[in-house]
DNA sequence: AGACAAATCTACTCTGAGTAATTTATACGC
DNA sequence: GCGTATAAATTACTCAGAGTAGATTTGTCT
């Protein structure tokens, strides 16, 4: 730490001196730029857990403060972005594995496990972005996973229905109680691991399969 | 203001000298502190938001922020014993709704409704339980409402299962996913208010009655 | 009466979000 | 080529809120 004072011009850490780099406009690299800070984020959030200051995240990325806003915006904007790239993978993960399914029911089965495998497997990123950070808007920070991911299940129930002659209409609101539904019991299970998890799958599909009612 | 200083002894709500206050020691009435300070926690949740600092609060019940620390803790757990009141209150109402039920289903429908009805009457109050603060437990800090919650519909599935021969021992895992649905669709509801709320009940209950199965 | 303990308020520290002020390099007009 | 305006970075600040230590007053016991 002393050293690093002295040799300010090294190659790799060293901190820079203020002023204009040299190189470039900044045009040019602001798209990479943000790609770059949102995987440091994701990177720091990963390794460190979801409580995690922006400060640690410029630090990660090799930038300061200023950059890190001028790239990705507030706190909530970094936040939600984290949420649509997590949502998009989680997404296509779910879809890869439902593509192979035997039947509809089997298709929801893969659909649960898949969630539930990729909540846990990216834990720390998955709490950031769903019990993240203090917007203005409570609601809105709650649904921030949530509105991609039941974008992605609202066609699936849409098609689904629609297919088989039923009214399709019902698909978004169905989307955010699934997402819902999945999210608790992802918590649920993060936190007391009470069960095997193949259990809670079966469990839980059978539950959205066919519902609490036993009669009728 | 400056006529408050100079009567240090009004009655009302006169700024109070430091010092160890005329009266009977502490213990006698902690308990009773902590009941008004809650209630004061509420009254200002319920008129401000559920974006409220410490501080405010002590102030709205009259009181300076050590004796609210004193009485209730830090915010974790203020949003703690905030979230087990709210709880036992939506149990009672929707059981006493649900106690005049037709049978399950209108149960079933009568808990929807209670739910959303209460979430969206008690709205401040509701996402300052949900959303609120930043603990250093994220898993807890989103379960908070659901565990009080959960633990009575817990009971109640597995009565209703056991009475029917069923297997009652999905009724934990099963309690959670019915209470992220309800939440999901309370945030998405109180956000967008895209449909009519009777619409909703029905829809929702639908989905918890008879799954998203269409066949078998 | 005097010393100690209890209960309270004031005033502080500390952390983190977000921004303003400062510093340095490039670009362009003459 | 030189001087000024502008762009792009860093440093250093403000501000708010959580949580706590220290100052201050009163009750209690010998």
């Amino acid at each position: 730490m002393a050293n690093a004072k002295t040799q300010s011009c090294s190659p790799a850490a060293a901190p820079r001196r203020p002023g204009r780099p040299a190189g470039r406009s900044i045009d040019d690299r602001l798209v990479a730029d943000r790609e770059a800070l949102l995987a440091a984020s994701e990177r720091l959030i990963r390794r460190q857990g979801p409580d995690i200051s922006l400060e640690a995240i410029a630090i990660e990325a090799g930038v300061t403060k200023p950059i890190l806003y001028r790239g990705v915006g507030d706190r909530d904007a970094l936040v939600n972005a984290l949420a649509e790239r997590l949502a998009l993978r989680m997404a296509d993960h779910v879809a890869r594995l439902t593509a192979a399914a035997l039947g509809p029911r089997d298709a929801l089965r893969r659909l649960v496990g898949g969630y539930l495998d990729h909540a846990a497997g990216d834990r720390n990123l998955y709490l950031f972005v769903t019990a993240g950070g203090a917007s203005e808007d409570r609601v809105q920070q709650s649904l921030r996973l949530a509105d991609g991911t039941a974008r992605a299940f609202a066609e699936g129930i849409a098609t689904y229905r629609t297919a088989r002659g039923a009214d399709p209409q019902v698909a978004t609101i169905w989307a955010y109680a699934l997402v819902g539904a999945l999210h608790f019991v992802t918590l649920w299970w993060l936190r007391d691991q009470a069960i095997d998890i193949d259990i809670a799958i079966d469990q839980i599909t059978a539950l959205l399969w066919s519902g609490v009612g036993l009669e009728e």
